[in-house]
RNA sequence: GCGGGCGUGAUGGAAUGGUAGACAUACCAGACUUAAAAUCUGUUGGGGCUUAGCCCCGUGUGGGUUCGAGUCCCACCGCCCGCACCA
């Protein structure tokens, strides 16, 4: 008997698939489609187990769907554009396209070995030009049908570098290379219209129900749909061109709480005073100063300054506010002005204590109250009631009544109107950097922006750019930018903003349905194989990402690229955790945290000896080198071993901790199925014993059921726990050899989709007809499923006191009369009655006394 | 700050509102072995008792709904993720 040997099994099937191209995708009509596609990953040079653990799931789903008599399509490609690639060009003077295409090269050689069920041929990446080009294509339909614009928008600003910052390269305020305070600038920018669809995009989350409810809640909030009511302040004395400031707000039931007005330093306003108040306009720039990420807005110490200004409340001409302006207050959302009510939000609580300003209690338990807050009172939606001063309809409501109450008021007096915003804000897609698609526009002396001809496509990125000084080498170009009017044919300037990296990941689904049809998509094709039917990746994109795809799939619709069924592109989505790995750490002798890898560390000590403090498992990450090399593993213990163990143990949505000794283990089981198979290849002349066979063949009809339902419900670890447990069972087993050998081959079905390689071996080793990996899939017989007798709990009061053997279909009353009997029932009823005996059919008996 | 999530033995975790701890790891004991490894078998939530057995407690904390709560509701604590130029 042989032993089990990975790499020379796993090697000698995937060629074997390779020869029968069984996972090259084609059109038929024969057979249902099924489209599973995993998010593609970002060439970073080294796959990780966290890219393992995703193309497993999907491989899994993939192969079963194979197996049940799909016609899959499963393809894998790059999402190749972005700021690692400029950093590596940056660090050490390659090329950011050498540098790409060598990791895609070094990143396909680690994944092959793992052998996902791929269809390779439709393999791309999104930095070949003929994907960009398409995109292009793509961007000139839809600035023709008005879904691009420009505007001015912010940036982050490094000003000793000259260069703009993504979010991630502002640390703490400061630019990551320079170290400088980074400045908020504003520049042109391109926009996808993305806010023209908010209500779409809502409304139609309704429509995903294959869609993790958190997610479909997340891009809700995100959307940010609000009622409210806009209206206006009219000022004590006016200013030139500003003699009211337009506010929005969502809670104008707490309208006559006002103590102050508050608008952005980036209002008109706010500008217009800077220019004749220096004191302002230091305020202002430093409100400029720091990241532009809500985050950074949003925790930043509340700052105001009093522009002397004042307005009059809209009900009572005689009460005058001030006008601040205050850091907290973003220009992108609403109209940029507030007014503050600090006795019902705490954020304006802590301005108005800060500035001395009143507090006024709108909420109160009765007309003739005072409330001395301490804290910002926010009456509770469902809290009965509170006395709204001021508004005879708002008055004892709550919530959105109140609001809707107040905004009929405020109409009924003419002050304001209600409306309806959204929070969504539209795309900018342009970022100053090279490595990125080209924006296919020109700048015309005489006709201004003026769209690429689609024949001059692909507008290439030139390869001749150097990275020795920051900022976009494309700007910087002796000749790049040198071009002609596609309108008037003078002489041009090109645009040297590329997009944003999210534009090439929003559409390259629809692309892989025909990945070298000379358009966006072939129609034939797309209407075939769209929509995905299950998406798979990480949590973090569950707004960004999966919301700009959603919006991308309509544009593509409205400009012909995708049919009307393809607009919600994913009907399933399913979001992984990550692959997590214990932190060893020591220290330095000036205490500076030192992080050493796993491979290093033995029993918690170097080789050296020197102890290792252990960090709780986080995300692997080459900072804190946690991280576990997949290629390490698949050469110790091969590729089923680790396509196993990152399907156990952890349920698939929740984060799973790698360890050496779970792989191990991992590693063993697979060797022991391999094993007890053997035996029972080698075991052929054993009699049957009909009782042994019945019981094992029973057991093997529900592992079909449990296994199948595991697969299909995302239930991984459940599946595996239940092969675990089959494989025991089947170990133990004293039935005869044909019983063993149809139960053998049944677990080897059941584990081919997590462990291909190794179900190939033992289907060819039990005399299996073909590949496994065609061969259908095991279907449990119903009668099977069903025992002649059942065992229920029988719980006194809520809690287990025994239990009860009865016929599987005896009666409510034939099973509670059973359950009476029960000594511990009879003691505990002490010869009195029940009051009330719960029966659940086929799960408990509940006597209440 | 805002939005979303998670919290169960020594450990990873299981459990359509219905026997909490499946399955695995680790540990311990046994078999095999000159020995070790490998393999196989068994034990293991905590506490208690009159110990063939039985009782009590137990799913982050405190309340609530229910015949019955790990699961649903409210509040709190802790940790994690996202926040629009990271991919």
């Amino acid at each position: 008997m042989s032993r089990y040997s990975a790499a020379e099994i796993e090697a000698r099937w995937q060629d074997a698939w390779e020869q029968a191209s069984v996972f090259r995708a084609v059109r038929s009509d024969d057979k249902p489609k099924y489209y599973v596609l995993e998010m593609f990953p970002y060439p970073s040079g080294r796959i990780h187990m966290g890219h393992v653990r995703n193309y497993t799931m999907g491989d899994v789903i993939a192969r079963h769907k194979l197996a049940t008599g799909h016609n899959v399509l499963h393809p894998m490609g790059w999402d190749a554009f972005g700021m690692p690639a400029e950093n590596a060009a940056m660090a050490s003077g390659g090329h950011p396209k050498d540098w790409t295409y060598q990791n895609i090269a070094d990143m396909r050689g680690q994944m092959k070995p793992l052998g996902l069920s791929i269809d390779w041929s439709r393999e791309f990446a999104t930095c070949d030009p003929e994907y960009y080009s398409q995109q292009q294509a793509l961007f000139l339909d839809m600035l023709e049908a008005g879904l691009v614009y420009r505007k001015n928008a912010v940036v982050n600003w490094d000003p000793v570098d000259m260069t703009v910052l993504a979010n991630e390269q502002v640390i703490d305020g400061k630019g990551w290379r320079s170290g400088a305070e980074v400045e908020r600038r504003e520049l042109t920018q391109w926009f996808f219209k993305i806010s023209d669809m908010a209500e779409e995009l809502l409304e139609a989350l309704d429509t995903l129900d294959n869609w993790p409810a958190k997610v479909r809640l997340m891009q809700e909030n995100w959307i940010g749909k609000s009622r409210g009511l806009q209206f206006s302040f009219s000022m004590v004395d006016g200013l030139e061109g500003h003699d009211r400031v337009e506010v929005y707000t969502t809670r104008p039931d707490t309208l006559m709480g006002a103590s102050f007005i508050g608008v952005s330093p980036d209002h008109p306003l706010a500008r217009q005073l800077e220019k004749d108040d220096d004191a302002l306009a230091e305020f202002n720039a430093e409100c400029r100063k720091g990241g532009t990420t809500a985050e950074a807005l949003e925790t930043a110490e509340k700052l105001g300054y009093d522009t002397g200004l004042r307005v009059r409340h809209p009900f009572d001409t005689s009460w005058e506010l001030p006008v601040y302006v205050a850091n907290f207050i973003l220009m992108d959302y609403g109209t940029g002005a507030i007014f503050g009510c600090p006795a019902h939000d705490q954020r304006d609580f802590d301005f108005a204590t800060k500035y001395g300003l009143p507090i006024i209690s709108t909420y109160l338990p009765s007309q003739d109250s005072v409330d001395e807050l301490t804290e910002a009172f926010v009456p509770s939606k469902t809290e009965e009631v509170y006395y709204n001063r001021g508004f005879a309809g708002a008055a004892h409501q709550t919530g959105n009544d109140a609001v809707d109450a107040a905004i009929a008021f405020c109409e009924s007096q003419g002050v304001g109107q209600g409306v309806t915003k959204y929070r969504l804000r539209d795309w900018g897609l342009s970022r100053q950097r090279y490595w990125g698609c080209p924006i296919p526009v020109v700048h015309c002396a005489t006709c201004g922006v003026v769209p690429e001809a689609k024949e001059n496509l692909p507008v290439r990125l030139p390869d001749d750019v150097s990275f020795d000084v920051p900022g976009n080498p494309l700007d910087r170009h002796p000749t790049w930018r040198q071009t002609s009017c596609p309108s008037c044919g003078g002489a041009a300037l090109r645009e040297s903003d590329t997009m944003d990296t999210f534009v090439d990941s929003s559409w390259y689904y629809a692309r892989f349905t025909s990945p070298h049809a000379p358009t966006p998509t072939d129609a034939e094709d797309a209407a075939y194989w769209m929509n995905v039917d299950q998406y798979i990746g990480g949590i973090e994109h569950a707004i960004l990402h999966l919301l700009y795809s959603r919006f991308f799939a309509r544009a593509m619709h409205i400009t012909g690229h995708l049919p009307k069924s393809a607009i919600e592109p994913f009907n399933a989505l399913f979001t992984q955790g990550m692959v997590t790995h214990e932190i060893y750490q020591t220290r330095d002798a000036k205490g500076r945290p030192v992080y050493h890898l796993p491979e290093e560390v033995t029993d918690g000590r170097l080789n050296d000896g020197t102890e290792v403090s252990i960090v709780p498992s986080a995300k692997m990450s080459k900072s804190k080198k946690n991280v576990v090399d997949p290629e390490r593993i698949i050469s110790a213990y091969g590729a089923d071993t680790a396509r196993w163990f990152v399907l156990s143990d952890s349920p698939p949505e929740r984060d799973v901790e790698w360890t050496a000794a779970g792989a191990e283990a991992a590693y063993k089981h697979l060797a022991r199925v391999y094993r007890i198979v053997s035996e029972i290849v080698d075991d052929i002349a054993k009699d049957a014993s009909p009782e042994a066979d019945e019981a094992l063949l029973r057991e093997m009809h529900r592992a079909i059921h449990d296994v199948t339902g595991g697969v299909e419900s995302f239930g991984f670890n459940a599946a595996v726990a239940r092969l675990y447990a089959f494989t025991n069972t089947l170990s133990k087993s004293t039935a005869g050899a044909a019983a063993k050998r149809q139960a053998a081959t049944v677990l080897a079905q059941l584990m081919s989709p997590m462990t291909p390689h190794l179900s190939e071996e033992l289907w060819q080793m039990l005399g299996g007809t073909g590949l496994i990996v065609t061969a259908p899939w095991p279907v449990a017989d119903a009668a099977m499923l069903i025992d002649d007798t059942i065992t229920l709990p029988v719980q006194i009061n809520g809690k287990r006191r025994g239990e009860i053997e009865v016929a599987q279909d005896a009666t409510k009353e034939e099973v509670e009369k059973i359950a009476l009997a029960l000594d511990a029932v009879q003691k505990a009823l002490e010869g009195g009655q029940p009051k009330k005996v719960i029966v659940v059919p086929g799960r408990i008996v509940n006597v209440v006394i």
